[in-house]
DNA sequence: CGCACATTTGAGATACGTCAATCGATGTGG
DNA sequence: CCACATCGATTGACGTATCTCAAATGTGCG
């Protein structure tokens, strides 16, 4: 069988029946590329499809009037694109790639049906999206009540777990692929202070750099001053009956 | 038939059909009141029972290390609280009553039975979730990026939009039901700042006060000002299939 | 080899926070 | 019914985290 990275993802944390895992097929039938810098949907248009990443980076974001960006989330293989396109005529958030990309269009319908005919499938997504619903939260959390240099350091935190939640070989060294730009549009700073925010956790012996790759030096120290909690890892699913 | 809060509000939205409606009722059978500044759950609580609130208004918030408090939500009667202890062994979020306010507590599998018995009325749910979801990307997108002022006319707008939903009397005159300090920690300010953005909101001649009473007297630059979306306005059910 | 773009650093401006005092409303015990 | 405590709103003076503007220094790519 065709293996389905969001089939994988879910996998690993509840058991898949063969039929739930061709259902999640149907969902990636398709691929299309996307190179760093392309737009995969625009604020405001109208809900066609949805997504799921199969490889690269993304982001969904907002563009307010006065033309700054408000990065929403980072999107990594296995997540699912514009939930929220299921739901409203228009989508609400920009999607753009980070990376280089390839991602898996579907139509709205499949995730209708999918809804209807495999609720146990249907329930597995929707756990996902409160644990996502739960990062927005504490980045809701960041944004308000908490310094700029934490606001940083939890980015950090927050990429590396996703990376290496992908490729378990990801120790406490990894390309960030964010310019400071970017890290700065997520935390709702400039990119200059990003930048001496980062020197000053470089000063501070929490982090070393060098040419896009980031090192965490007392993860501990980084997480607590962050007051990062890794979402997925709290997920409970054992309330879900066994597969069909 | 016994009244559901919770069915009355997404009849606003879908036609429900008896069979659904009954079971909306079962989530309602039981209830609990709670005075003004109680807590209902606390951020790592075992994750036990969810809710539905039926009258007052409510908010969920987290306590930061530093003991400063950011609030996430603001719960009116109809919502439904603590989704996310559906899938989280512990609960993520604190819950208060903001006013007098009586929940409708059910247990967890209740929730689970719903979801795998009654798929069409389960992505209802789903779907309000997803306009919620929007509104908490809607708060990023203030704290990361709007002045204070626009955080704050913000809260008015939202409140007084909820408020409407239930008692489309209201018109553009309310009581806020909040402190400026319960303003500041849902909009990262400190309540002193709140006062400041306050008065000079009134002395712009945007809104006025008396004594709890707002009255918005410009809405269409304040929810300018204020990048307001309303998103349970912009939500489609229409994908949903007829009620069964 | 040069151009676009990201990073880095400095100096000065500002939005918002902190601290502190006053005032009014509400409630409570004596 | 009053004295007093409490809590929220208000305002002023001052401190500081973060922004803005500007220029220099890399750095990858055609």
């Amino acid at each position: 069988m065709p293996s389905s990275c969001f089939a994988e993802r879910l996998g690993d944390f509840v058991p898949l029946s063969t039929g739930e895992r061709s259902a999640l097929l149907r969902l990636e039938e398709r691929e299309r590329t996307l190179r760093r810098g392309a737009t995969l949907v625009r604020e405001n248009d109208p809900a066609g499809e949805l997504f799921i990443l199969r490889s690269g980076m993304m982001m969904s974001y907002v563009i307010l009037p006065d033309g700054s960006r408000q990065i929403l989330r980072f999107i990594f293989p296995g997540d699912v694109i514009a939930l929220p396109a299921l739901v409203f005529s228009r989508v609400p958030e920009t999607v753009g790639a980070l990376a280089d990309s390839v991602v898996c269009p579907f139509d709205r319908p499949l995730m209708t049906q999918l809804a209807l005919e495999q609720p146990r499938l249907f329930a597995v997504i929707v756990a996902f999206d409160q644990a996502e619903r739960a990062m927005l939260t504490d980045r809701i959390a960041a944004l308000g009540r908490t310094s700029a240099k934490a606001r940083v350091a939890s980015v950090l935190l927050d990429v590396r777990n996703r990376l290496r939640r992908l490729d378990p070989t990801i120790d406490n060294s990894f390309i960030l692929g964010l310019t400071q730009e970017e890290i700065g549009d997520a935390t709702g700073l400039t990119a200059v202070h990003v930048n001496r925010m980062l020197r000053q956790l470089e000063d501070e012996a929490l982090i070393r750099r060098d040419s896009g790759r980031v090192t965490l030096l007392d993860e501990g120290r980084l997480g607590r001053s962050a007051n990062y909690t890794d979402r997925l890892a709290g997920l409970d699913l054992s309330w879900l009956p066994p597969a069909a």
